[in-house]
DNA sequence: CGCCTTTGACCGGCGC
DNA sequence: GCGCCGGTCAAAGGCG
């Protein structure tokens, strides 16, 4: 977690309107700008977002906003001979992550899931957990993992973009959302 | 019965 | 070259 170029606050979006579709779209659009241009094409979604009305949360010192987006931009040092790798499995897709105050560590976010592996981290007495998408095709992949700091939050980091709809309802992340919000409450 | 989690093994990259 | 480390595989078992 330390080669991550930005980082967005995000305070919960009050408007449930543009919480979905929001996602979504900082979903693919970020994966486009990564190609070029490191950040800035997201940080101008989460403008469009219309987030910044911070509840004045209670949150202890340290941590000054309760949700935050953080994106990364992997290492792209070998990226120079882009035809390098025939496969281009080893092209390593852009991850964004965001960690969320909340005592549980499953967020559904209307995809469905499939656990893969389980391993310790180091400096955290909280192991990561490996999800992978299992609609077929769509090998999105997510890592979810407790900071050992503040055990109250949870980081998410997504790996690539999924090629498909959400197989709940669309709503869903509306009530993700309104999860978020609760939990921040606390 | 199908889908999921669990968990140790395995593997590739990287630093020494 | 070797060992560590982070990520993935796959067999076995659980659960609705």
């Amino acid at each position: 977690m330390d080669n991550y170029s930005s980082i967005f606050s995000c305070s919960s979006s009050s408007t449930s309107s543009a919480s979905h579709l929001s996602l979504n779209m900082v979903n693919s659009q970020a994966y486009h700008e990564f190609q070029g241009d490191k950040a800035n094409g997201f940080l101008g979604l989460m403008t469009n977002m219309g987030v910044p009305n911070s509840e004045a949360n209670n949150n202890n010192g340290g941590v000054s906003q309760s949700k935050s987006f953080v994106v990364g931009t992997e290492i792209n040092d070998e990226m120079k001979s882009s035809e390098k790798k025939k496969g281009e499995k080893k092209i390593r897709k852009p991850r964004f992550a965001f960690q969320t105050r909340s005592h549980v560590d499953i967020l559904d976010d209307g995809y469905r899931w499939r656990k893969y592996g389980q391993k310790a981290v180091k400096n955290n007495k909280f192991p990561r957990s490996y999800y992978r998408c299992t609609h077929q095709g769509c090998n999105v992949k997510k890592q979810v993992q407790r900071l050992s700091k503040d055990e109250g939050i949870v980081v998410t980091t997504y790996e690539g973009m999924h090629s498909h709809s959400i197989e709940k309802s669309t709503d869903n992340f509306e009530h993700i959302l309104n999860q978020m919000q609760i939990y921040t409450a606390f």
